[in-house]
DNA sequence: ACTATTTCCTGGATGC
DNA sequence: TGCATCCAGGAAATAG
Protein backbone atom coordinates (compact mmCIF):
# COMPACT_ATOMS: atom_id res chain seq x y z
CA UNK A 1 0.00 0.00 0.00
CA UNK A 2 2.21 2.75 -1.43
CA UNK A 3 1.98 6.10 0.51
CA UNK A 4 4.50 8.87 0.38
CA UNK A 5 7.57 6.82 0.81
CA UNK A 6 7.01 4.47 -1.14
CA UNK A 7 5.69 6.35 -3.75
CA UNK A 8 9.02 8.64 -3.75
CA UNK A 9 10.99 5.60 -4.14
CA UNK A 10 9.05 4.39 -7.29
CA UNK A 11 9.19 7.30 -8.56
CA UNK A 12 13.17 7.37 -8.08
CA UNK A 13 13.59 4.32 -9.91
CA UNK A 14 11.70 5.05 -12.44
CA UNK A 15 13.42 8.13 -13.14
CA UNK A 16 16.23 6.42 -13.47
CA UNK A 17 15.06 3.64 -15.72
CA UNK A 18 13.00 5.84 -18.34
CA UNK A 19 13.65 9.65 -18.19
CA UNK A 20 14.48 11.20 -21.62
CA UNK A 21 12.85 8.17 -23.24
CA UNK A 22 10.15 8.36 -25.71
CA UNK A 23 6.76 6.95 -25.98
CA UNK A 24 5.91 5.24 -29.37
CA UNK A 25 2.55 3.78 -28.52
CA UNK A 26 0.06 3.03 -26.08
CA UNK A 27 -2.04 0.35 -25.36
CA UNK A 28 -4.78 0.59 -22.84
CA UNK A 29 -7.05 -2.36 -21.28
CA UNK A 30 -10.86 -2.56 -21.65
CA UNK A 31 -11.28 -1.88 -17.67
CA UNK A 32 -12.08 1.59 -17.30
CA UNK A 33 -11.98 2.08 -13.76
CA UNK A 34 -8.50 3.05 -13.97
CA UNK A 35 -8.97 5.77 -16.07
CA UNK A 36 -9.44 9.06 -14.68
CA UNK A 37 -8.98 10.90 -17.81
CA UNK A 38 -10.56 9.58 -21.21
CA UNK A 39 -8.47 7.02 -23.16
CA UNK A 40 -8.48 9.06 -26.12
CA UNK A 41 -6.97 12.23 -23.62
CA UNK A 42 -4.93 9.86 -21.94
CA UNK A 43 -3.27 8.30 -25.58
CA UNK A 44 -3.20 11.82 -27.23
CA UNK A 45 -0.81 13.18 -24.42
CA UNK A 46 1.38 10.24 -24.13
CA UNK A 47 2.08 9.19 -27.48
CA UNK A 48 5.32 10.44 -29.40
CA UNK A 49 6.30 12.66 -25.78
CA UNK A 50 9.33 12.63 -24.48
CA UNK A 51 9.91 11.80 -20.60
CA UNK A 52 11.28 14.67 -19.59
CA UNK A 53 10.61 13.94 -15.72
CA UNK A 54 9.59 11.17 -13.25
CA UNK A 55 8.66 12.82 -9.75
CA UNK A 56 6.12 12.45 -6.90
CA UNK A 57 3.44 14.88 -5.88
CA UNK A 58 1.69 13.63 -2.92
CA UNK A 59 1.05 9.93 -3.34
CA UNK A 60 0.61 10.62 -7.49
CA UNK A 61 3.76 9.65 -9.69
CA UNK A 62 4.01 12.58 -12.29
CA UNK A 63 5.81 11.88 -15.76
CA UNK A 64 6.42 15.63 -17.13
CA UNK A 65 6.19 14.98 -20.91
CA UNK A 66 7.32 17.06 -23.78
CA UNK A 67 7.16 17.17 -27.33
CA UNK A 68 7.87 19.13 -30.50
CA UNK A 69 4.71 21.16 -31.26
CA UNK A 70 4.52 19.84 -34.64
CA UNK A 71 0.95 19.25 -35.32
CA UNK A 72 0.30 15.51 -36.20
CA UNK A 73 -2.75 14.04 -37.95
CA UNK A 74 -5.71 12.97 -36.06
CA UNK A 75 -5.32 9.78 -34.58
CA UNK A 76 -6.82 7.28 -35.98
CA UNK A 77 -10.32 6.37 -34.70
CA UNK A 78 -9.80 5.17 -30.74
CA UNK A 79 -13.15 3.23 -30.92
CA UNK A 80 -14.85 7.17 -30.11
CA UNK A 81 -15.72 6.65 -26.54
CA UNK A 82 -18.67 4.62 -26.47
CA UNK A 83 -18.75 1.36 -28.05
CA UNK A 84 -15.85 -0.16 -27.38
CA UNK A 85 -15.59 -3.62 -27.97
CA UNK A 86 -13.77 -5.49 -25.02
CA UNK A 87 -10.35 -5.96 -25.79
CA UNK A 88 -10.38 -2.58 -27.44
CA UNK A 89 -7.34 -0.68 -27.18
CA UNK A 90 -5.19 1.51 -29.20
CA UNK A 91 -3.83 0.10 -32.20
CA UNK A 92 0.13 -0.23 -31.88
CA UNK A 93 -0.67 2.72 -33.94
CA UNK A 94 2.99 3.93 -36.17
CA UNK A 95 3.15 7.54 -36.10
CA UNK A 96 0.51 9.11 -38.24
CA UNK A 97 1.82 8.78 -41.75
CA UNK A 98 3.64 12.01 -43.02
CA UNK A 99 1.12 14.26 -42.78
CA UNK A 100 2.62 16.46 -40.30
CA UNK A 101 6.17 15.82 -41.56
CA UNK A 102 6.10 17.50 -44.13
CA UNK A 103 5.87 20.80 -42.20
CA UNK A 104 8.56 22.98 -42.55
CA UNK A 105 9.07 23.26 -38.23
CA UNK A 106 7.61 26.68 -38.31
CA UNK A 107 5.85 27.78 -35.42
CA UNK A 108 6.41 24.23 -33.80
CA UNK A 109 5.58 24.71 -30.50
CA UNK A 110 7.12 22.47 -27.71
CA UNK A 111 3.90 21.03 -25.65
CA UNK A 112 3.62 20.08 -22.26
CA UNK A 113 1.48 17.44 -20.73
CA UNK A 114 1.72 15.30 -17.67
CA UNK A 115 1.13 11.47 -17.02
CA UNK A 116 -0.56 11.11 -13.47
CA UNK A 117 -0.74 8.13 -11.79
CA UNK A 118 -2.10 7.15 -8.76
CA UNK A 119 -1.00 3.52 -7.42
CA UNK A 120 -4.31 2.89 -5.17
CA UNK A 121 -3.69 -0.07 -3.19
CA UNK A 122 -2.40 -2.37 -6.01
CA UNK A 123 -1.07 -0.69 -8.49
CA UNK A 124 2.69 -1.47 -9.69
CA UNK A 125 4.45 0.55 -12.51
CA UNK A 126 6.90 -2.06 -14.29
CA UNK A 127 9.88 -1.41 -16.55
CA UNK A 128 10.01 -4.90 -18.56
CA UNK A 129 10.98 -6.28 -22.22
CA UNK A 130 8.45 -6.76 -24.40
CA UNK A 131 8.72 -10.67 -23.95
CA UNK A 132 7.96 -10.48 -20.73
CA UNK A 133 4.54 -12.48 -20.20
CA UNK A 134 2.09 -10.09 -19.66
CA UNK A 135 0.78 -9.94 -16.28
CA UNK A 136 -3.07 -10.64 -15.37
CA UNK A 137 -4.71 -6.97 -14.15
CA UNK A 138 -2.46 -4.80 -16.97
CA UNK A 139 -4.42 -2.23 -17.42
CA UNK A 140 -2.32 -0.02 -19.53
CA UNK A 141 0.94 -0.66 -21.46
CA UNK A 142 3.50 2.38 -22.85
CA UNK A 143 5.59 0.95 -25.63
CA UNK A 144 9.32 3.36 -25.72
CA UNK A 145 11.45 4.26 -28.11
CA UNK A 146 14.17 2.35 -26.29
CA UNK A 147 12.56 -1.02 -26.44
CA UNK A 148 11.39 -0.88 -23.07
CA UNK A 149 8.00 -1.35 -22.24
CA UNK A 150 5.92 0.44 -19.13
CA UNK A 151 3.55 -1.15 -17.71
CA UNK A 152 0.91 -0.19 -15.15
CA UNK A 153 -0.95 -3.58 -13.74
CA UNK A 154 -3.09 -2.94 -10.49
CA UNK A 155 -5.48 -6.38 -9.25
CA UNK A 156 -7.77 -4.04 -7.33
CA UNK A 157 -8.25 -1.03 -9.60
CA UNK A 158 -7.88 1.77 -7.19
CA UNK A 159 -5.18 2.88 -9.07
CA UNK A 160 -6.25 5.89 -11.36
CA UNK A 161 -4.45 7.39 -14.51
CA UNK A 162 -5.25 10.60 -16.01
CA UNK A 163 -3.62 13.61 -17.71
CA UNK A 164 -3.28 17.22 -17.54
CA UNK A 165 -2.67 18.95 -20.89
CA UNK A 166 -1.43 22.33 -19.88
CA UNK A 167 0.85 20.46 -17.25
CA UNK A 168 -0.90 21.81 -14.36
CA UNK A 169 -1.41 18.98 -12.30
CA UNK A 170 -2.77 20.00 -8.81
CA UNK A 171 -2.05 17.58 -5.91
CA UNK A 172 -3.73 19.63 -3.28
CA UNK A 173 -2.55 19.74 0.02
CA UNK A 174 1.01 20.35 0.84
CA UNK A 175 4.06 18.16 0.91
CA UNK A 176 4.54 16.89 4.56
CA UNK A 177 8.15 17.11 4.33
CA UNK A 178 8.39 20.74 3.14
CA UNK A 179 5.67 22.28 5.90
CA UNK A 180 7.21 24.44 8.52
CA UNK A 181 5.27 24.71 11.96
CA UNK A 182 2.97 27.32 11.91
CA UNK A 183 1.62 26.42 8.38
CA UNK A 184 0.95 22.65 10.02
CA UNK A 185 -0.70 23.95 13.08
CA UNK A 186 -2.96 25.87 11.00
CA UNK A 187 -4.33 23.05 8.99
CA UNK A 188 -5.57 21.87 12.28
CA UNK A 189 -6.80 24.87 13.69
CA UNK A 190 -10.95 24.81 14.17
CA UNK A 191 -11.29 21.35 13.09
CA UNK A 192 -13.61 18.83 15.12
CA UNK A 193 -12.34 15.77 13.18
CA UNK A 194 -10.35 13.36 14.39
CA UNK A 195 -6.46 14.21 14.12
CA UNK A 196 -6.12 10.62 12.22
CA UNK A 197 -8.48 12.11 9.81
CA UNK A 198 -7.02 14.94 9.32
CA UNK A 199 -3.27 13.44 8.53
CA UNK A 200 -5.31 11.08 6.28
CA UNK A 201 -6.83 14.25 4.30
CA UNK A 202 -4.77 14.37 1.41
CA UNK A 203 -6.45 18.43 1.11
CA UNK A 204 -4.18 19.23 3.71
CA UNK A 205 -0.96 17.09 3.77
CA UNK A 206 -0.79 15.47 0.85
CA UNK A 207 0.89 11.79 1.19
CA UNK A 208 0.33 10.47 4.21
CA UNK A 209 -1.71 7.03 4.51
CA UNK A 210 -3.16 4.78 7.60
CA UNK A 211 0.23 3.60 8.44
CA UNK A 212 2.48 6.58 8.62
CA UNK A 213 -0.54 8.48 10.03
CA UNK A 214 -0.91 5.94 12.90
CA UNK A 215 3.33 5.79 13.50
CA UNK A 216 3.24 9.44 13.68
CA UNK A 217 0.60 9.79 15.96
CA UNK A 218 2.69 7.10 18.19
CA UNK A 219 5.68 8.98 18.04
CA UNK A 220 4.27 12.23 19.12
CA UNK A 221 2.22 10.31 22.39
CA UNK A 222 -1.48 11.65 20.57
CA UNK A 223 -4.42 9.42 20.62
CA UNK A 224 -5.94 8.68 16.81
CA UNK A 225 -9.12 9.99 17.82
CA UNK A 226 -8.16 13.45 19.39
CA UNK A 227 -10.14 15.63 18.13
CA UNK A 228 -7.47 18.02 15.69
CA UNK A 229 -8.58 21.65 17.36
CA UNK A 230 -8.00 20.63 21.06
CA UNK A 231 -4.45 19.41 20.59
CA UNK A 232 -1.84 21.96 21.70
CA UNK A 233 0.44 23.62 19.88
CA UNK A 234 3.48 21.79 22.04
CA UNK A 235 1.79 18.38 20.52
CA UNK A 236 1.50 19.28 17.04
CA UNK A 237 5.28 20.57 17.07
CA UNK A 238 5.84 17.01 18.09
CA UNK A 239 4.17 16.07 15.40
CA UNK A 240 5.01 18.08 12.89
CA UNK A 241 8.47 16.56 13.64
CA UNK A 242 7.54 13.11 13.96
CA UNK A 243 5.57 12.98 10.55
CA UNK A 244 8.56 14.34 8.86
CA UNK A 245 11.49 11.96 10.97
CA UNK A 246 8.98 8.80 9.82
CA UNK A 247 8.20 9.70 6.15
CA UNK A 248 12.23 10.56 6.38
CA UNK A 249 13.24 7.32 7.55
CA UNK A 250 10.65 5.13 5.82
CA UNK A 251 12.37 6.59 2.19
CA UNK A 252 15.79 5.87 3.31
CA UNK A 253 15.10 2.51 4.10
CA UNK A 254 13.58 2.54 0.51
CA UNK A 255 10.00 2.33 1.42
CA UNK A 256 8.22 0.12 3.68
CA UNK A 257 5.62 -2.49 2.52
CA UNK A 258 3.07 -4.98 3.86
CA UNK A 259 1.88 -6.89 0.81
CA UNK A 260 0.93 -5.47 -2.44
CA UNK A 261 3.97 -3.68 -3.21
CA UNK A 262 6.51 -4.48 -5.79
CA UNK A 263 9.74 -1.90 -6.66
CA UNK A 264 9.77 0.09 -9.61
CA UNK A 265 11.05 -2.59 -11.93
CA UNK A 266 8.96 -5.12 -10.48
CA UNK A 267 11.01 -6.96 -8.32
CA UNK A 268 10.01 -7.54 -4.70
CA UNK A 269 11.73 -7.03 -1.25
CA UNK A 270 11.91 -3.47 0.24
CA UNK A 271 12.89 -2.99 4.04
CA UNK A 272 10.45 -1.88 5.90
CA UNK A 273 10.41 0.27 8.45
CA UNK A 274 9.71 -1.34 12.07
CA UNK A 275 6.26 -0.26 12.79
CA UNK A 276 6.00 0.50 16.31
CA UNK A 277 2.26 0.63 16.37
CA UNK A 278 0.62 -0.30 12.97
CA UNK A 279 -0.82 -4.08 12.75
CA UNK A 280 0.69 -4.61 16.12
CA UNK A 281 -2.97 -5.22 17.63
CA UNK A 282 -2.53 -6.93 21.02
CA UNK A 283 1.19 -6.99 20.90
CA UNK A 284 2.80 -5.00 23.92
CA UNK A 285 4.04 -1.49 22.85
CA UNK A 286 7.95 -1.31 22.69
CA UNK A 287 7.69 1.66 24.69
CA UNK A 288 5.42 0.53 27.84
CA UNK A 289 4.40 -3.04 27.09
CA UNK A 290 1.09 -2.10 27.47
CA UNK A 291 -0.94 -4.09 24.52
CA UNK A 292 -1.58 -1.60 21.45
CA UNK A 293 -5.25 -1.07 20.80
CA UNK A 294 -6.58 -1.17 17.40
CA UNK A 295 -10.07 0.88 16.65
CA UNK A 296 -11.64 2.01 13.42
CA UNK A 297 -11.55 5.78 12.62
CA UNK A 298 -12.95 6.93 9.06
CA UNK A 299 -13.33 3.61 8.28
CA UNK A 300 -9.76 2.91 8.72
CA UNK A 301 -7.76 0.40 11.62
CA UNK A 302 -5.91 3.03 13.67
CA UNK A 303 -3.50 1.70 16.12
CA UNK A 304 -2.38 3.01 19.34
CA UNK A 305 -0.62 2.66 22.51
CA UNK A 306 -2.97 3.76 25.37
CA UNK A 307 -0.79 4.45 27.94
CA UNK A 308 1.75 6.27 25.70
CA UNK A 309 -0.48 7.93 23.73
CA UNK A 310 -3.33 10.73 25.38
C1' DA B 1 -18.24 24.69 4.88
C1' DC B 2 -17.44 20.58 7.34
C1' DT B 3 -17.74 16.08 8.70
C1' DA B 4 -19.16 11.24 8.50
C1' DT B 5 -20.35 7.29 5.89
C1' DT B 6 -20.58 4.47 1.85
C1' DT B 7 -18.74 2.69 -2.38
C1' DC B 8 -15.56 0.81 -5.50
C1' DC B 9 -12.31 -3.79 -6.38
C1' DT B 10 -9.81 -8.48 -5.84
C1' DG B 11 -7.12 -11.80 -3.48
C1' DG B 12 -5.85 -13.76 0.62
C1' DA B 13 -7.23 -15.34 5.13
C1' DT B 14 -10.57 -17.33 7.97
C1' DG B 15 -14.54 -20.18 9.33
C1' DC B 16 -17.62 -23.99 9.07
C1' DT C 1 -11.83 -29.80 0.02
C1' DG C 2 -15.03 -26.45 -0.97
C1' DC C 3 -17.64 -22.59 -0.42
C1' DA C 4 -19.08 -18.33 1.81
C1' DT C 5 -17.70 -14.40 4.35
C1' DC C 6 -14.75 -10.85 5.77
C1' DC C 7 -11.11 -7.69 5.40
C1' DA C 8 -7.55 -4.49 3.53
C1' DG C 9 -7.46 0.62 1.99
C1' DG C 10 -7.37 5.86 -1.06
C1' DA C 11 -10.33 8.85 -2.54
C1' DA C 12 -14.57 10.01 -4.78
C1' DA C 13 -19.36 10.19 -4.04
C1' DT C 14 -23.12 10.63 -1.09
C1' DA C 15 -25.48 11.91 3.05
C1' DG C 16 -26.03 14.47 7.10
Amino acid sequence: MPELPEVETIARGLAKRVTGDTVDSVWLGQKKEPLKSSAREIVAALECSRIAAVRRMGKHIVFDLARNGVARAPSPAKGGGKNRKPETSVPPSTPAPSTAAAEPGGGARPTRAQWIVHLGMTGRLQVCDPQTEIEKHTHAILRLASGKELRFVDPRRFGRLSVAKAANFDAGGIEPLEIDLESFIGLFRGRKTPIKSALLNQKLLRGVGNIYADESLFRAGIRPRRRAATITREQLSKLHVAVKDVLKEAIALGGSSISDYVGADGEEGFFQLEHRVYGREGEPCLVCKTPIKRVVIAGRSSHYCPKCQK
